[in-house]
DNA sequence: ATAGAAAACGGACCATAGTCCGTTTAGTAT
DNA sequence: ATACTAAACGGACTATGGTCCGTTTTCTAT
């Protein structure tokens, strides 16, 4: 229990485990019933029975809420593009491995599109969702084996390339299919990496 | 005088324009004092003696009146790229003309960037400012000169990451240089559109 | 078991975008 | 000039994210 406790932190009381498990249970409720736009801060404070204080004191504010509600599934793409099998993982080439990169993100945006929405809005510096800045990282490592002059400036042009809310209304508001949507990625990173 | 009125509207009443005219110098004046981020309806409500609803029946909501206040310097950079001249305007290489419309952009958002993110936060769809839909359709265009093979898709792409939050947030926030940002759109477009 | 300190609690409170609707006012037809 | 109508007005009201701070609870040292 309690995974991101720094070492040595002071016990967690009691009563705030509680509470935690009680939110996070109500959170998870909340969102499968009415998916994640329409849960309130006060709604969830509410179902959980808990001030809405403690609600803030937990998760910091909405984006924060959201981003733990995510960070299971993050967790896994994140091991998938750091620790598993090639294309994705180590062992292809810097080339394979953003195509591959960029495949993952958009089905995983799809899947989980509207948690990452609301952890992306509201939260001024995007970017500064964690799982956000490991992606930077890891695409900018690419990109400089590949030869890119400016890696991190780069791989911040691809990020944004890969920005939740833009695959998300692009496949669900403007309808464009998610394989039209890998097939550009491919282009863009095949044409970027050197030809074919 | 208005500018943007469909041909045979009914006549603007006095009262209207009066009121117009009131916010429109109120809203200068507060974003001149106090940036456009400070900016709150209320406020401006309240300076421009109106009262709130007005405001609202007026610019529909913040996004619509940041537009609206962006829209002449908006109108002159659409300008250069229509009709000015190359390699903005029309004349050079698709490759060119890309290269030259994101180091406009680039410098364009630095010195708008504030109005630019009030306009495009808070209004879910950044897409549907109709000044981002007009940049996309020009790169669509571009691009499909220079022979990619899914324009539209690609534009969207290159338009997110000439996103005003990141473009701002890079140079104010993380301390990328104008510069650097320009040279590695440079670097991205060159590469995109066949070698040097 | 008890006292004291540190942490957690909860809900009233604030700021701000946006809505609603009864009232006022500007044009228009007579 | 008058009456009429449609448009514009304004500000009280709602929704919601986030803050504050006096009160309660848990843990620890004795």
């Amino acid at each position: 229990m309690r995974p991101d406790v720094p070492l040595g932190a002071p016990h967690e009381r009691s009563d705030a485990a509680r509470n935690r498990e009680r939110l996070l249970n109500a959170a998870r409720d909340l969102v499968a019933e009415f998916g994640a736009e329409a849960l309130t801060m006060d709604a969830l404070a509410c179902k959980a029975k808990v001030g809405k204080g403690t609600v803030f004191r937990r998760f910091g504010s909405r984006a924060g809420l959201m981003m733990t509600l995510l960070s299971d599934s993050e967790s896994e793409f994140q091991a998938g593009f750091m620790f598993g099998p090639p294309p994705l993982g180590p062992g292809a080439a810097p080339k394979d491995r953003l195509v591959a990169f960029g495949e993952g993100r958009i089905y995983f945006v799809l899947e989980n599109g509207e948690l990452l929405k609301a952890a992306g809005a509201a939260t001024r510096n995007r970017f500064d969702v964690p799982a956000t800045k490991l992606s930077h990282r890891h695409m900018e490592v690419l990109l400089r084996e590949a030869g890119i002059a400016d890696p991190w400036v780069m791989a911040m042009s691809l990020t944004y390339a890969l920005d939740p809310e833009r695959i998300v209304d692009d496949v669900r508001v403007r309808g464009i299919s998610p394989t039209r949507l890998a097939d550009s990625w491919r282009e863009l990173i095949t044409r970027l990496l050197g030809s074919v």
